[in-house]
DNA sequence: TCCATGATTCCACGATTATGGAAACATGGA
DNA sequence: TCCATGTTTCCATAATCGTGGAATCATGGA
């Protein structure tokens, strides 16, 4: 992952509603959810919504599919595994054991 | 971490210059460095750098200290394990290890 | 005390981002 | 075809962020 696709990433979820957004998708699982349903449940205007998924897309952390009548957006594990990979590897100065999260690494 | 303060750092280092700099003072190690060699490396002025060395202090993910007339600044590796803890934990619902990065977690 | 040097703050300008109502767009069903 | 419903785009406005020259502030040495 380029610098330029690390950044858009973190500015993605640098926001109180998109990080809320991401999270709602990851707490939806893989099936993802509609939105109608995270609009609702977030408390947010269509178009606002419709904004930050665009955002999320943007940056590859969400996707979406047709699904009928409706749009389902999931989110993109494999960005955010790329994400936290970038982050552990320049955090130490080669030393990614010392800021690796300790319930994942022991 | 609350999504406040998550928020925050993500915005911090969502930021071409802010994320090398991070980057310059992640590799410089724990001794940290100078303002004047981080604007001579890469090619910021000083007023841009103080302003984004600031930003970056305030999300806590950078600290200074004073040594003589010179001010150092130093990476901070706990509020960076926080950020990836957060993201790790935040990332499969409950299945961290699908996100953990493979060199770190196997 | 005065100076040299390094760093920050001040300030103004430009650029980008966020918001959300209204309109437009798609899709499935009647 | 026409309608209902869900979603996005358009648009104007407001707010925030980024930039960097100039001035100011600190510190150690002469």
């Amino acid at each position: 992952m380029e610098p330029d696709e690390i950044t858009e990433a973190l500015a993605a979820l640098a926001h109180k509603s998109r990080l809320a957004v991401y999270r709602w998708l990851v707490q939806a699982g893989p099936q993802g959810g509609y939105p109608g349903d995270i609009a609702a449940q977030l408390g947010l205007p269509p178009a606002t919504l419709s904004f930050h998924l665009k955002t999320l897309m943007q940056a590859r952390l969400v996707r979406s599919t047709q699904s009928g009548r409706f749009i389902c957006y999931t989110a993109d594990y494999q960005a955010m595994r790329g994400l936290i990979a970038y982050l552990t590897e320049n955090c130490c100065g080669g030393q990614p054991e010392q800021c690796a999260p300790a319930s994942g690494c022991g």
